[in-house]
RNA sequence: GCCCGGAUGGCGAAACCGGUAGACGCGGGGGCCUUAAAAGCCCCUUCCCGCAAGGGGGUGCGGGUUCGAGUCCCGCUCCGGGCACCA
């Protein structure tokens, strides 16, 4: 063996060596007693497919793990937990699939998924890993449960919901795409189940208005605005003729209600059976049994307008007129009050409507399109009189009322509270806020997810299992094939189905249904940090400390379910006594997505990477930072094998400086300049999740650290090792060790940068003429602006394009002058 | 339709608060070293005209503000994402 030959890098034996030295030394553990300066940074947790990790995961992971070392080596104590999201139809799915039982497969796929992220050199402190599916964990997921229905914000109803007679399970409305499964694609249909529910409409005003106080990425604090709804309005009463009762509508246009010619009820709107006259009863059957059978997505899809006359009338409060009430599939039950005063100038849905059934308003109501489609806001050159072509729903400054007696002239935006205010003091009106956000529907007729904790007694009625009794263990089913039934699997274990009552003892039944797995992640992060409790779902004194989540990071593809369902089960506790906080992610920060070739990756395009061969190839470290320097963070990057040799250069380049360092002398003071302002640089980036141009800086310091083979001081190259720690941490941990240091880089703080240090002697100066830049002059750093000018106009290449006086002279110190002749 | 992002060389991208557009990297070209190759190192690489010196253009499109605009304002186009018969 030749002993003169140098070391080289080589990333395998180093990222070995320091991931069997991290969990001997301890190094990623965290004493969650007597943190001082505790920091929770969390990352989203990974479902476990059998797949195992893709680039996207370690795309995720690696920026965050960025991070929390940073956040480590500010002094923080950092503690960054990580689990997995193992319960789930996404399991069970694939376990039906490949013919495997869940119980046997998840266990597999963690393994796995636990190689390959301790390959990737995460500081986890993985004493606290957290399991869905495991009993230790879903044990209190049904405790939380239980909190919310204790506090009566869990409750079942009979719903329509979306069913998928492929995955034979119910989904939420959020889990639907265009009439269509989200998972298997599937078109979805409409069924009537029992189901639970959790009242975060409830909570709809403050899931908004908390928002504004969150340090979220803007992309998904504005999904969640959307997602939540919130609408202005008024609820008006219409009286229904010859009937005692009433009709009540919301609308945002209360301004406009002079225009309001018919009255608009769902299908399924309670009302319909009590006012629709003898004559039209067999009209309006038929159109609701037409409706029941559309699913609930294309229901809302089709725009084409149909409906059917009930034959009966109400008044139009305000102007006395006598208006036929209609059924139509546009509008939706589940909104508002299911009902809404048709507008046809002013709605372009109405105007659809009035149009698309002109001949039967002829026919039926005896009614002329004109006078169903009459103007009341007219703005510009229109008066009362001008013809409608369309709906008009703009609202410009000049737009007033027209044909609506005495508010004729009112300007629209003084209008809407004027009408409402007019109609509440005689009693027909109400201002009124409704959210689009519905309440969560939890039930899942499926097998493989917590056993929701409640039992049916024909005695005591619903039984929730008092918390002693938990969990309420998932049984081993060997087969926990959905079926056609609506019903869960469970229900086919008779032995588990039947229990005792927890109150009375008498003869009682399980609840068949398992929850969502949206619940069993709505709360993860407030285990982590109690994993190890078996007596507790999580103690306040540890809550406390370490919560809410200093710094959250994952895919904007949660933006509205996992976030919004965690902050709503975050109130709802903190409401239940639990917590002390109700938000629980201070800072939220969304990444990008990695595509290939300019398209999603994905298993049908078959360009998916999988990161285990680049790792074994390039070592984890060159891997990770090249992940990091494809583009910006928040906004992902195209991924190009080709661009990895770039960042592996620069780590080579790293570990030949140390190598070679020089102990004896002084270091060069040009270098220890850039030093400076490299250290500067990368902390500020590093700290903004700028880790792209962090990166840039480093690989810019090392071009002047080894220009030209240059050999290196060791006050130049200690303080990189430390910079480059976050992104390359087994290599900057054997850099370290080799530089002669003890304990972990982790331990050793961040370098401080010296602003004195920072300063340049000269400075160039751009010179511009005409606001086109000329040229460029050396000067002191000192310079003044009578400096620079003679210093540009000694320059013929300048000053020859200076014809003339100079009429004005723009100096910006230090960067550019700009002379005007 | 409404609400968020975004558009910059051959490619991924950078640019503080309006102040030298293209840092850094990939790819490409040339050179040094070597018997040779690899590796390493050095130089060049926005486009157009030009042998060169030099000149002109240029950040999706059209206007505007300014001494000066990738950045600000007005009006569009296209791409990505969210919401959507939600009254």
């Amino acid at each position: 063996m030749d002993t003169n030959e140098p070391i080289t890098y080589d990333p395998q034996s180093v990222e070995t060596k320091w991931q069997r030295l991290w969990p001997e030394r301890g190094t990623n553990h965290v004493d969650l007693d007597r943190a001082e300066r505790p920091f929770y940074a969390l990352m989203m947790f990974p479902y476990p497919s059998a797949e195992g990790l893709h680039v996207g995961n370690l795309f995720a992971f690696t920026g965050s793990d960025i991070s929390a070392r940073f956040q480590r080596l500010q002094g923080h104590t950092v503690f960054q937990p990580l689990g997995y999201d193992a319960f789930g139809i996404h399991s069970e799915n694939y376990a039906l699939k490949i013919g495997a039982h869940p119980m046997e497969l998840t266990p597999k796929n963690v393994g796995n998924f636990q190689r390959q992220l301790e390959r990737a050199g995460l500081m986890v402190d993985w004493r606290y890993k957290v399991d869905t599916s495991q009993r230790d964990y879903y044990r209190w997921t049904q405790w939380v449960f239980l909190q919310l229905h204790k506090q009566g914000l869990a409750y079942k109803k009979a719903a329509a919901v979306n069913w998928c007679p492929s995955c034979k399970t119910v989904l939420a409305n959020e889990q639907v795409e265009g009439g269509a499964c989200e998972r298997c694609g599937t078109v979805v249909e409409q069924r009537f189940l029992e189901q639970w529910f959790f009242r975060i409409g409830q909570y709809a005003e403050r899931l908004l208005t908390n928002l504004d106080t969150l340090d979220w990425s803007e992309v998904t604090k504005s999904a969640q605005r959307n997602w939540i709804g919130r609408s202005e309005g008024a609820e008006i009463t219409f009286s229904v003729e010859s009937h005692e009762e009433s009709v009540r509508v919301f609308t945002t246009r209360p301004d406009t209600i002079f225009g309001a010619t018919y009255l608009v009820l769902a299908p399924e709107h309670p009302l319909v059976e009590v006012i629709t006259t003898p004559a039209h009863v067999d009209a309006v059957r038929a159109y609701q049994e037409r409706t029941t059978k559309q699913d609930l997505v294309s229901r809302k899809s089709i725009t084409e307008k149909t409906g059917a006359f009930t034959g009966a009338y109400a008044i139009n409060p305000a102007s006395g007129v006598r208006v036929p009430i209609w059924i139509a599939d546009y509008v939706l039950m589940q909104y508002g009050t299911g009902a809404i005063m048709a507008v046809p100038g002013h709605d372009e849905r109405d105007f659809e409507f009035a149009h698309a059934l002109a001949d039967a308003f002829k026919s039926e109501c005896g009614m002329d399109i004109a006078q169903v489609v009459p103007r009341v806001v007219a703005a510009g050159e229109h008066t009362a009189d001008s013809p409608l072509e369309a709906a008009y729903t703009d609202s410009p400054a000049d737009a007033h009322l027209v044909n609506s007696a005495h508010f004729d002239g009112t300007p629209v935006t003084e209008a809407k509270a004027a009408v409402t205010e007019w109609l509440r003091m005689r009693g027909h009106a109400e201002p009124v806020v409704n959210f689009r956000l519905h309440d969560w529907c939890v039930s899942r007729q499926r097998y493989w997810g917590p056993p929701i904790p409640i039992v049916y007694c024909d005695a005591c009625g619903t039984v929730p299992v008092p918390e002693e009794q938990l969990p309420v263990e998932l049984p081993y089913l060997a087969d926990f094939k959905p079926d056609d039934s609506g019903v869960s699997p469970l229900a086919r274990d008779a032995e588990w189905f039947n229990v005792p009552c927890p109150t009375c003892g008498g003869a009682a039944r399980r609840e068949t249904d398992v929850s969502d797995t949206f619940l069993d992640s709505a709360w993860y992060f407030l285990r982590y940090p109690n994993a190890l409790r078996q007596d507790v779902a999580f103690d306040p004194s540890i809550t406390s400390r370490w919560l809410p989540v200093n710094s959250y990071i994952g895919g904007n593809e949660h933006a509205v379910l996992h976030l919004l369902y965690s902050r709503f089960v975050t109130m709802a506790l903190k409401d239940g006594g639990h917590l002390e906080f109700e938000e629980p992610f201070t800072r939220f920060r969304a990444h990008g997505l990695i595509i290939r070739d300019g398209a999603k990756m994905s298993k049908t395009k078959g360009n998916v990477i999988n990161p285990d061969e680049y790792v074994a190839e390039w070592g984890a470290d060159s891997f990770r930072m090249y992940l990091m320097f494809l583009g910006p963070y928040q906004e992902g990057g195209d991924f190009r094998s080709q661009g990895i040799s770039g960042v592996r250069r620069f780590l080579d380049r790293l570990w030949t400086a140390v190598r070679d360092a020089e102990r004896e002398g002084a270091p060069d003071a040009d270098v220890m300049r850039k030093l400076h302002q490299t250290i500067r640089k990368v902390g500020d980036d590093t700290a903004a999740l700028a880790y792209n141009t962090a990166i840039a800086a480093m690989m810019e310091y090392m071009n002047v650290l080894r220009r030209a083979e240059r050999v290196s001081h060791v006050d130049e190259v200690l303080p990189l090792v430390q910079l480059v720690a976050p992104f390359a941490p087994h290599l900057a941990e054997e850099c370290w060790e080799q530089l002669g240091r003890d304990g972990s880089v982790f331990d050793a703080g961040w370098p401080q940068w010296d602003p004195a240090l920072l300063e340049e002697s000269t400075i160039e100066i751009a010179v511009q003429v005409q606001g086109k830049t000329r040229g460029r002059v050396h000067v002191a750093a000192d310079a003044t602006q009578e400096d620079v000018v003679a210093a540009a106009m000694a320059d013929d290449s300048i000053a020859r394009f200076v014809t003339g006086v100079p009429k004005k002279i723009i100096y910006v110190k230090g960067r550019l002058l700009n002379i005007v002749v």
